[in-house]
DNA sequence: TTTTTATTGTTGCATTTGCAACATTTTACA
DNA sequence: TGTAAAATGTTGCAAATGCAACAATAAAAA
């Protein structure tokens, strides 16, 4: 994943932080962070710490849409945060740096020797964010619990590059990602364990296939 | 929808599509587009007609990702199109300007009046793109297909802002977007109708909630 | 350490869904 | 204009899923 501030020196990092009039707030756990957003368009970019981005909905149903982490980005641009529907909550103590959008292409910056840079990296990140949805997305789309618990596991094994690997969030929380009822997904993992497509042994699985 | 040359003029964009070294092609209805791309990470603006995205999984099954429209891109930033899992079929007749990533950084074009346009304008769709998948995203996680038609619904109802509307998209591809059954949805919407949520007339929706 | 809270594992049952297989209507195009 | 193709509408039935309601562990907090 980009960082907003890659291949950008520590010096000039502070730099760009100070051009662009940067706002920097600690956070403790489980705060919405986005209670007291004002109009304008913004980025939020984690410095430490964890962020979920929620829905919810006319039923007050919660859906998990993302978990941003340590140097990744998040705001206006990302989401429509300001719309409500959305909500930001720390999963722990969080620091965020927060940059007005509108100050992104500021006459200070502009002629800044690494503003291409900058510009690309934010570009990169926001490329890299549609590609974390697609994939979302084509999960989503499947069908069956079965489906999604494949290419689910086949995703990770990709991403890891081995057959072998250890889950990265819990049971509870993958049934929500994949949107399905945990019991029924837990019953689906033992389907596939004695059918022999998986083994696993607490948050290690196994592919066979 | 933001298109990549808002607010610039018809004289600054040729000269801009020169200075980026843009390619445009014409293809004709039912056309793979990317059959011959290179490795390099490119941005494709459909000039005129319509393109389809689509996923095809390891079994053969096909989900359309997203459909672009004249004004709107497409390419390698907004989805892993090199993977081969993507396909881009034209759903009509469809011109395609090419303007490798690379480009949009080049010498000439940072020095131009028009550059902080340019790219704030491709920020701006990115973000765009990313609210359409998060939209996308809220449906799919709905767990009935009551609920799917509901929120989409309500989603069309909100954007032209009225409880009457007519569907932009037929019904088998609506099946399609909200990944459900379309014998199963046809039967769902005969209930909410029945039991006075909605009211159909062909394409012609009403919303009574 | 003890207590509380969260997670995992399991099952029966009612409901929803996908699938298959049609007839009918509409649209595309030769 | 006539014909082929696509879209719509409908139904029975089997399978998958959500829901509820637990017990058993594991993890976190007091």
């Amino acid at each position: 994943m980009t960082n907003l501030f890659e291949n950008i020196s520590e010096k000039n990092m502070l730099k760009l932080k100070r051009i662009l009039k940067s706002n920097t707030v600690k956070y403790r756990k489980n705060v919405n962070v986005m209670s007291n957003v004002n109009q304008d368009d913004f980025i939020a970019l984690v410095d430490t710490g964890c962020v979920q981005l929620i829905f919810t909905d006319y039923d007050g149903n919660k859906t998990i849409l993302e978990e941003i982490t340590a140097g990744e980005i998040f705001g206006t641009l990302t989401s429509s945060i300001k719309s409500e529907e959305i909500t930001c909550m720390t999963k722990e103590e969080t620091q965020i740096t927060y940059i007005e959008y509108d100050e992104i292409t500021n006459d200070e910056i502009i002629k800044s020797d690494f503003y291409i840079i900058f510009i690309k990296n934010l570009i990169r990140i926001l490329t890299e964010q549609l590609n974390t949805r697609n994939t979302r997305i084509e999960l989503l789309t499947k069908r069956t619990t079965r489906d999604k618990l494949l290419i689910y596991f086949r995703q990770e094994s990709q991403k890891r590059k081995s057959k072998k690997f250890s889950l990265s969030i819990n049971y509870t929380e993958l049934a929500n990602y994949l949107s399905v009822d945990r019991s029924a997904m837990m019953r689906e993992i033992k389907y596939l364990k004695e059918e022999g497509f998986i083994e696993t042994n607490g948050k290690k699985i196994t592919l066979n296939y």
